[in-house]
DNA sequence: TTAGGTATCATACAAACGTATGAATGAATC
DNA sequence: GATTCATTCATACGTTTGTATGATACCTAA
């Protein structure tokens, strides 16, 4: 075991600079949550900073697999492309944390760490590759398959990053499993309607 | 006139504030940058988070009536929904402070300001309503009008959300005119295609 | 029991924070 | 020329910040 402080420092530390960010969080208040002393962080991590990139790190990893995975699972290329998309909500609506981290990062003016560049490019690599092959097997109307697949994630991006304010404006209920099921098949639809080909075989594969 | 230094600290604090966020920006940063004494957020607004509730309401307002002007623009709703995304790009690339204050107060859980929820009903509304017109013209396919409008609008917000990645990850280039106009150009055919109802005149308007 | 290393603890520290205070300034009003 | 009022100024106050320090506790190996 060792000690479960430092667990607990990264999951109050997650927890904390997901939903107040990386100054809101102060080091007072993620020792408190995680039961640890003051001085806990710099024993265990070095400083408030490194727990912080610690903490990128164990959140965007397993984030980053589970969307490669769905890239190769089985299915067409366009198949894939809705598990990926699918993968990409679910996952943001399992761990709620993520989407406050990605979005506090991307909306800095500070250099980007490395672990959100890596996750990016290799997220954003998988889709491009994953449409230039639906385009090669026909299944994907042309254009730019970087572009595409920037349009393609933009559903779960940006469907995740606008939640608080579609519950707070109760435009859009979040929390009720059959709306959540609602909003992501209708991203898939418009993503598929989106990227489809419109030869031979009309109307997507949904 | 009366006194340039409060439109000083308006200007400063919108910079700061969206490029290091509301605790990021401190007020000796802010009245530094607008050449103003310390004092001079107190005296002026009353305080730090007075003036940070200017600065929104200083920026959302145009935002939203560009909008309302794009959503009542001439033309077919379908070519309105293009007029409006297109306005969406058009009014963040213009103001690229817009876009830190908006994510900055998405990604926190702290209650969300008046100005920004009335910002997002506003526009929100206007989009799914015209999407409900272009599905009554018959222009636009069946579905959840609320639905539709959000994932319509996930292009402008995401793609806007991911630029300094974008540019940092040598993906894609968007200081370029050329470049920003292929994307804009692409996320605009992207939802035509999510959009379109598939009867009659097959391959949308664009 | 003793020694040694790891972890936790209560404090202390300097720096940065937002705000308050009262004096100085300057232009307009009488 | 004196008065008034809005503004700017230097400075001080009390908090809160992240980190450093040295003592104490605990478990393991000798």
């Amino acid at each position: 075991m060792g000690s479960g402080t430092r667990e607990a420092l990264l999951s109050a530390g997650r927890q904390l600079f997901a939903a107040h960010g990386y100054k809101g969080a102060s080091v007072r208040a993620i020792t408190g949550v995680a039961r640890a002393n003051l001085g806990a962080i710099t024993y265990h991590f070095g400083s408030k900073a490194a727990l912080y990139d610690a903490v990128l790190e164990q959140t965007l990893t397993p984030f980053r697999e589970r969307l490669r995975a769905a890239a190769n699972s089985a299915g067409s290329p366009l198949e894939r492309v809705q598990s990926f998309v699918r993968a990409f909500f679910e996952h943001l609506y399992e761990r709620p944390e993520l989407r406050g981290l990605m979005v506090r990062e991307l909306s800095t003016e500070e250099p980007i760490p490395e672990a959100v560049l890596v996750t990016f490019q290799a997220n954003f690599g998988a889709l491009s590759r994953l449409i230039r092959e639906g385009q090669a097997a026909g299944e994907i109307r042309e254009g730019d398959p970087m572009m595409l697949a920037l349009a393609t994630a933009a559903q779960p991006v940006a469907l995740n990053l606008v939640r608080p304010v579609l519950e707070q404006a109760g435009a859009v209920r979040f929390e009720s499993p059959e709306a959540r099921d609602r909003l992501v098949d209708n991203a898939i639809r418009f993503v598929v309607e989106g990227l489809a080909a419109r030869g031979g075989d009309e109307g997507g594969l949904r």
